[in-house]
RNA sequence: GUGGUCGUAGCUCAGCUGGUAGAGCACCGGGUUGUGGUCCCGGGGGUCGCGGGUUCAAGUCCCGUCGAUCACCCCA
């Protein structure tokens, strides 16, 4: 029986999940990031440190605890996101390691909420993250959606687009308009799509205590949209002052333009997201697939200036994370992706009669120390029994031991002769292959 | 966590106002004493998600529960 939110794939779908995770993992690593693996759990009070009260955190517990309504302290939770254990383990470890510290983490994550199509409640994530010591020199948030772009370039999947913002932008602005609740109106502002601009104006007079120009101002902020510098003037003209404006626009114009010229089109800057988590500090990311743009973002993150310290050594960080569940949930289910065979195998060797299977594995191990997967197939069935296993996983090869052997491309039906120790299989067949459908 | 919709063979679905289950595809076997994908013939397979209730009788009505999905919340 299936347990709601925890999905599970079936073996061709698994081999999609391991080709894109390799991907990810080699994209992750051109760019010199090291991998990394916490703990699946982390004391309740790391987790809900920076504010995040509202996460449906799972608990850990002993079937065989004395009290469990007592010693709520050293409560261990599962961890919700790769950002806030990274946190941890950088104070933890900051005398061993080197910084700027990038890493990559892949690992699931558990939240307690609703599932849905796209949503679960046990979740792959793949993270990127650079720390450093004091201060983190900008050019690194430059290079989030480059490393993002890469890795969904080298993916048989729709074109994604990477929405900036920089919450200095907004706070500077609703500042410098004279709101002081700016987490607030960011909230209020976030919910735009959804409820549109007339009632987020009647929230912000309501909750934030704006006037009705402020509102429109608000709103006419949240209304700019680019994939060039052109917001920076766009918000210029709206003729609001503040210095952390001024930072958060230069900010943002750097993360576009670098953007514009390696990877044009990926990126476009959209002062309407602010993204959940309360702990970022600047740049803010997230990402839409083309066609699944109603199933939300399935990359986000953000600059995080405050998650980490030791005494009074700050360790600024700024991460991406590629919700990978998310990702191959949709396609999944959207039948978007086809992969040319269920199984590994790439060779079944044909066995005459089960008194041969001897000879039928010395040829499997000639192949296979050459790299080339390979099994003997299960009986010693009819030959056109043996084809067809080979046909219904989408093997490509059959062998037929001989004098001599030979073996036969299934998809074609040519059959040549061919020796154990040198053949060699096209290099496309090596390996399952995956593509749109 | 709150509310709505849905849940019949592996898959897609049929089953009228309640009378104890069917099709196509898939699968297995045979025609084809041994190199498949066509065709023909035959076959297996369903506690109608699960539990309870109403009724002489429930796939069909009611309640609960689990699962899928949608909205809210939140977010990958």
């Amino acid at each position: 029986m299936p347990i709601s939110g925890f999905p599970e794939w079936l073996p061709p779908q698994r081999i999609i999940e391991q080709q894109v995770l390799d991907k990810i993992r080699s994209t992750f690593e051109l760019y010199g990031y090291s991998s990394l693996e916490t703990r699946a759990v982390e004391p309740l009070d790391t987790l809900l440190s920076k504010g995040e009260t509202s996460k449906e955190v799972y608990l850990l517990r002993r079937l065989q605890e004395d009290d469990p309504s007592a010693k709520q302290d050293d409560q261990l939770g599962l961890h919700f996101d790769l950002t806030v254990p990274f946190a941890r383990f950088v104070t933890e470890n900051n005398g061993k390691l080197q910084f700027p510290f990038k890493r990559y983490q892949i690992q699931k994550v558990w939240r307690g909420e609703r599932p849905q199509e796209g949503r679960y409640r046990e979740f792959l994530q793949a993270d990127i993250d650079v720390v450093n010591r004091d201060t983190l020199p900008f050019h690194f948030d430059t290079e989030m959606p480059l490393v993002i772009g890469d890795v969904f370039k080298s993916l048989p999947i729709p074109d994604a687009t990477i929405l900036v913002n920089n919450r200095k932008v907004c706070e500077g602005f609703y500042r410098g308009l004279g709101l002081e609740d700016t987490a607030q109106v960011l909230r209020t502002v976030d919910k735009l799509d959804k409820i549109g601009p007339e009632k987020v104006a009647a929230a912000l007079v309501e909750t934030a205590g704006a006037t009705d120009a402020q509102a429109a101002a608000c709103l006419a902020l949240a209304e700019i949209s680019s994939t060039d510098g052109s917001f920076a003037d766009r918000v210029r003209a709206l003729g609001v002052s503040d210095p952390l404006l001024d930072e958060g626009l230069g900010e943002l114009l750097q993360v576009v333009e670098t953007a514009a010229e390696h990877a044009p089109g990926l990126v476009r800057a959209e002062l309407k997201i602010a993204r959940g988590l309360d702990y970022y500090t600047g740049t803010v990311y997230e990402t839409m697939l083309q066609g699944y743009e109603r199933f939300g973002s399935i990359t986000s993150g953000g600059r995080y200036d405050n998650l980490a310290s030791v005494g009074n050594t700050r360790f600024p960080g700024v991460g991406i994370s590629i919700g990978v569940s998310r990702l191959l949930g949709l396609l999944f289910g959207h039948d978007a992706l086809a992969v040319s065979r269920s199984v590994p195998t790439c060779v079944v060797i044909a066995l005459a009669a089960e008194d041969k299977r001897a000879e039928s594995e010395r040829i499997a191990s000639a192949l296979r120390r050459r790299g080339i997967a390979t099994e003997v197939a299960p009986t010693a069935a009819k030959f056109g029994k043996q084809i067809q296993y080979a046909d219904r996983r989408g093997i490509p090869f059959v062998w037929f031991p001989g004098e001599p052997d030979t073996v036969k491309d299934i998809r074609s039906g040519e059959q040549v002769e061919a020796d154990a120790a040198t053949w060699q299989p096209p290099a496309v067949d090596l390996h399952p292959n995956v593509s749109a459908r």
